[in-house]
DNA sequence: CTCCGGGATGACAACGTTGTCAAAGTAGCA
DNA sequence: TGCTACTTTGACAACGTTGTCATCCCGGAG
């Protein structure tokens, strides 16, 4: 910047002015401190700019979720970009495949960096420890879990209403034996949804067989070795709700092994890529983890704004695709 | 920091020294410091401590990919993450869109917040605009696709090599006439693969008929319409070599709508999520993104730790995977 | 002609941290 | 005891930028 004023000939704040659009600078001046900047290539600091300034934004913001690399997770950080872009924001991620205390790790590093503001994939069950940075006005949004010991804008799917929905359509078909597969009943996430698929068998009438429940599954294997399990029993399910992406590709490979996969019903809970092409094709409740992640930018960028309002908390809603395995009768 | 140093009635040299752990301080107060830390939480602003540090460096990188959103990328970005998290440095990221001018927008947004380094899939075609930034001391290197007018670290796909090898399969299996889709022949990858196949069918002595080629195509729709056209020639093509993810996808719709799925053999560009529980299953050649990540981040570690060797290219050989669509005979 | 108001410009301090260097204290040795 | 060498500590400047305020200049009014 020095050398950007002293080859335009005026003073270091003019140059500033200059590149902050602030008023009051001759068309003459700007011109020349312009073309000093494009023949100097000057690229201001924008570490200085933001350690200056009084409201000390650096118009970066942090997102924590469970993996970058799922396809949930990357889909909604893509929303949030698409937001951020629009202003100019840039995004920091950061993966905590349920580690509490890599979250706490990452909201300190991304706190170090000054972000202006957090969007969060929570993994820990207290989030207290998280008043200090909104203190220090940072601003804070929860999505796909609600936080814990804080208040805080949140923008969650239906997780009990698509579950109950799952139940009904099978019912629908003529389902009364319908086993469940939920993933680690301490993610609040899985909790819900077999709450809702409790409730919505209590509102059809019908018996919660434990024999039939299978939670605290992780990934395609166990999935899979439980729902040859469940086959095998004497009174075998006629229809399987798996709760989650990976529970819904374990069980869907032990009904092909089993060649079972036209006889019995298969609803999953989240859309998996190519489920269309299958045999038969997947039904699923789907998520929208695309509206769910412009949500959380959006109400975030509205406290940066300054809004001030109670905070709110939205639900996404989800959506049953009907594709085949679903609608096959007992 | 200035209310630390209060409060464990020390100057603020001393606590940036037991900060950085820099040498030369007596137990006693460093411990006194450390619980003023505690006490205050306290957190140091690496803005302002990269602002006055001699080397400047913010311990923070930028990754730039086509979309962050997209599983290739996406594995990529998280392998890249995996690396960086051990050295205590955090990633930005941006999705590009096969828009140059997006990708100068990027590395500018990126410069302004000094990252450290940049890891580049690249949508243009001219990177000399990069040589102020490695002037200016930042990291490049290219992943996916090579720069242009710069000579730099380099991670790519064999690409010329996987195509060949694709071909090499289906001649194995008896196949003459081979079908190509490819990708936007601009994006140097899919030229390269392009150049594979040619390669191949020459080696193979066989002809190369224009009639069987179709370049250019985007996303699955215009796979699927160039596939249904092809299988009604004259001369349909016994087999397919689907240069791309998602053109792979496409073909496959088509030889299902047409019930030749179990006719027309179909080999694939890259790895498909449950590819193996489709019918037929389709045969990929499998690109390794997370090497590809682990690969580059490597490299620019290895650049930011003051390697001054010469550019280092490095190749990700692919893995044919024959899942029974590559496997049918003419 | 003098005075006043307002716009353009710049000098200087400040943001939170670290590099430099000097001062103070301690131990060892002649 | 007096000197050196070393360790511990702190005062101060500096990083690149922006906020504050003073100065300068010009035109218009009295």
């Amino acid at each position: 910047m020095r050398d950007v004023a002293a080859l335009a000939g005026v003073s270091l704040k003019t140059v500033s002015r200059v590149i902050n659009a602030e008023p009051g600078v001759s068309a003459e001046l700007a011109a020349r401190v312009s073309s000093a900047i494009e023949r100097l290539e000057y690229r201001r600091n924008l570490q200085a700019s933001s350690l200056r300034r009084v409201d000390g934004k650096s118009a970066t913001i942090g997102v924590i979720l469970e993996d970058i690399a799922n396809p949930f997770s990357s889909t909604l950080h893509r929303a949030i970009e698409n937001v951020a872009v629009k202003r100019g924001v840039l995004v920091l991620a950061g993966s905590l495949e349920e580690d509490a205390a890599r979250e706490r790790e990452l909201v300190s590093a991304f706190a170090s960096r000054r972000v202006d503001g957090l969007v969060i994939m929570p993994a820990s069950h207290d989030h207290s420890y998280l008043l200090n940075e909104r203190k220090a006005g940072t601003a804070l949004v929860f999505v796909d879990r609600p936080p814990a010991f804080l208040d805080a804008d949140t923008v969650l799917t239906d997780n009990l209403g698509g579950a109950r929905r799952a139940i009904q359509h099978l019912v629908a078909h003529g389902h009364q034996r319908i086993a469940y597969l939920g993933d680690l009943q301490s993610i609040e996430t899985a909790a819900l949804r077999y709450q809702g698929y409790r409730e919505e068998l209590d509102a059809q009438h019908l018996p919660l067989d434990l024999e039939l429940v299978r939670l605290d599954l992780r990934g395609t294997e166990p999935a899979e070795a439980e729902v040859t399990r469940l086959l095998a029993l004497r009174s075998a399910p006629t229809a399987i709700f798996a709760a989650q992406n990976l529970l819904t590709i374990g069980a869907f490979r032990a009904l092909r092994r089993l060649g079972l996969h036209h006889r019995v019903a298969l609803v999953g809970f989240d859309d998996i890529l190519l489920a269309d092409m299958l045999d038969p094709g997947i039904t699923v409740i789907a998520q929208d983890p695309a509206a769910m992640g412009t949500a959380a930018a959006e109400l975030l960028f509205l406290r940066l704004d300054g809004d001030q309002s109670p905070t709110a908390h939205r639900v996404i809603p989800t959506r049953l695709i009907a594709r085949g395995s679903g609608e096959i009768g007992p």
